[in-house]
DNA sequence: TTAAAAATTGCAAACGTTTGCGGTAAATTT
DNA sequence: AAATTTACCGCAAACGTTTGCAATTTTTAA
């Protein structure tokens, strides 16, 4: 069956296509009954307009693009949620790719949403991108990029992220307040830059509030890496009272080692993690985590993308807060 | 910036439109030279055609659709992760859209993908969703449907889903082969055909094969009712060897049940659920489950849909395979 | 050398919209 | 009754491609 097009219903009609195209937009130059007898005829016959023709016509979509490392991923997928709910509310619609952390794909993605010129893009950077030329490309095109959670350092672009920072030291502060004597800190890859924020932000509380505690930092680069670290520092004589997942893969490999040897929380040791907080509620008692929430981070990105589309330019870096949810891991 | 078109190279070449064309797309008719010209000045013109122009011109988009209950999911996630490999690998690029389980924004996103004229679409039906004309009205425009994991009964339609009978009947053999004498089987919510189908292929089996075993069936609609679940059945005097778990959800809210009581794994209760592998990661000893991969899916969903669009009109029911995971808690 | 074949390239229509502008008929004002 | 305004509608161009066909040039064959 063949589309039913403008030229199809004014011909039925016996109407002009303009004519057809204004009433079906209720412009005021159309009198109300040739109005109802279109839509009328619209409706009977399923007319949907075509997206393309708009685009070409107007050189605007209705598309977002969204970029991130790996949709199947606890925080990405709460974010891709949160977008994909204000998109639908604004009339858009999204188009996801994933980069899978490579630069390469990263590209290609850009390209494909040049291509299907989308209105703006959400763009996570890849664990080692380098090269931000592609994104100027975008700029120059008059596409915004919105940055989020893994975004460049320079502060010409648009950015929203976690306050990684305040998580850190919430953190701290709980693990102050338990009165930890020995406290077992595991953070993720050194190379990135969360890693280096949330890891400093937490030493140096640490070193000026609670200078006495003893603290162990690692670095590890997976949940099984974080188990191994965690057995290990764990054999050892010295026995810690609390331990610090900066991610939810670190919180698996620690909580995986804890079954594993029975250790019972929170009397024999604490737990405290940052999270989104679907990991935590798996486990009983509940952990005690730092909240990052990925729906918050998305709802805020897409105002910025708003403000850029809406206002021209905004050139900022917002992140969104932390707050302490209570488990009872601590 | 001003995007660049065929018209702009065509001036810039002193060529016609057509020939520029022919020359980007290895046309034989063009001869080298000048294809060489071609290829240099869109190159360092950075020349992307317009997508949008294509499709209206060919009457194909490059592009397709997408509906999941919900984005944040293990199990969606991964279908769409490998769905989304596929169609990179062939050029296509996926447009993302989740019904929340509401058949109104099923109708919703089916518009969206009908006025962007999706080469094909990927749908999960949302759980009560009863009226299927809104995809009839996709086929009437040509578009393939290609359904998963929530399928309609009708044989007229193309779907994929797991073998959902072969999950259960496994993980009967399993827990039969432990040589369990009361099992506590629990599934998700009965209106479900997927929760229908596993527990009557489970209970036809039990009951064939071990018809001594005592086995009791439960529903339940979240991790927390099974949780309750599992408490309430847990305290009877009468003690269980071995729980079974139809969805990850499910066995989130035994496994937090059974931490709290503190019971041994695999010596008190055998565990074992049917998962895609995240979740029975998750605990030491990691629980023994029947993969059911959506990420396979995901993949016998592309070829299924590639099927559709080359060869006309495929209408077969394909089920992804099961198999047993050892873990180590049977 | 001339006719025929082959190799190149261009013309123009079409895909389905939107929109500035001009035109006609009806309604209102003088 | 003439002049002016208002209400309604259509023409035609444009967005950036693709593609059948015709036109031109070059090569080959006779």
């Amino acid at each position: 069956m063949t589309n039913t097009t403008l030229k199809l219903l004014a011909q039925q009609l016996q109407l002009s296509i303009s004519t057809v195209s204004r009433a079906l937009k209720d412009h005021p130059d159309i009198s109300t009954a040739t109005k109802e007898k279109v839509h009328a005829l619209a409706n009977s016959l399923d007319y949907e307009p075509n997206a393309y023709a708009i685009q070409l016509r107007t050189q605007s979509s209705k598309i977002f693009g969204v970029i991130v490392p790996a949709i199947a991923n606890l925080f990405y997928d709460s974010f891709i949620a949160a977008i994909e709910e204000e998109s639908r509310k604004n009339g858009y619609a999204l188009m996801i790719l994933q980069s899978s952390n490579n630069p390469e794909n990263e590209l290609n993605n850009l390209k494909i949403f040049r291509q299907n010129r989308v209105s703006g893009v959400f763009a996570c950077l890849s664990a080692h991108t380098q090269n931000l030329e592609v994104y100027e490309k975008m700029s120059e095109r008059d596409i915004p990029v919105v940055f989020f959670d893994i975004v460049p350092k320079e502060n010409k672009y648009t950015k929203v992220r976690m306050a990684d920072e305040r998580c850190a030291i919430i953190a701290a502060e709980n693990i102050i307040q338990r009165g930890s004597k020995r406290v077992l800190a595991l953070f993720g890859d050194p190379a990135l830059s969360i890693s280096q924020k949330r890891k400093q932000a937490f030493q140096q509380f640490m070193e000026k509030y609670a200078p006495k505690t003893h603290c162990t930092y690692v670095h590890t680069n997976s949940s099984v890496e974080a188990e191994a670290a965690f057995n290990k520092h764990f054999e050892k004589a010295l026995k810690f009272d609390t331990v610090f997942a900066m991610t939810d893969e670190i919180l698996i490999g620690v909580m995986k080692s804890i079954q594993a040897h029975n250790i019972k929380v929170p009397k024999e040791i604490g737990v405290i993690s940052i999270s989104n907080g679907f990991i935590p509620s798996l486990y009983h008692p509940n952990i005690s985590y730092v909240e990052t929430s990925g729906y918050e981070l998305g709802k805020l990105a897409f105002v910025q993308m708003l403000a850029n589309i809406k206002g021209g330019k905004t050139l900022t870096e917002l992140t969104v807060d932390a707050r302490f949810v209570e488990g009872g891991s601590m």
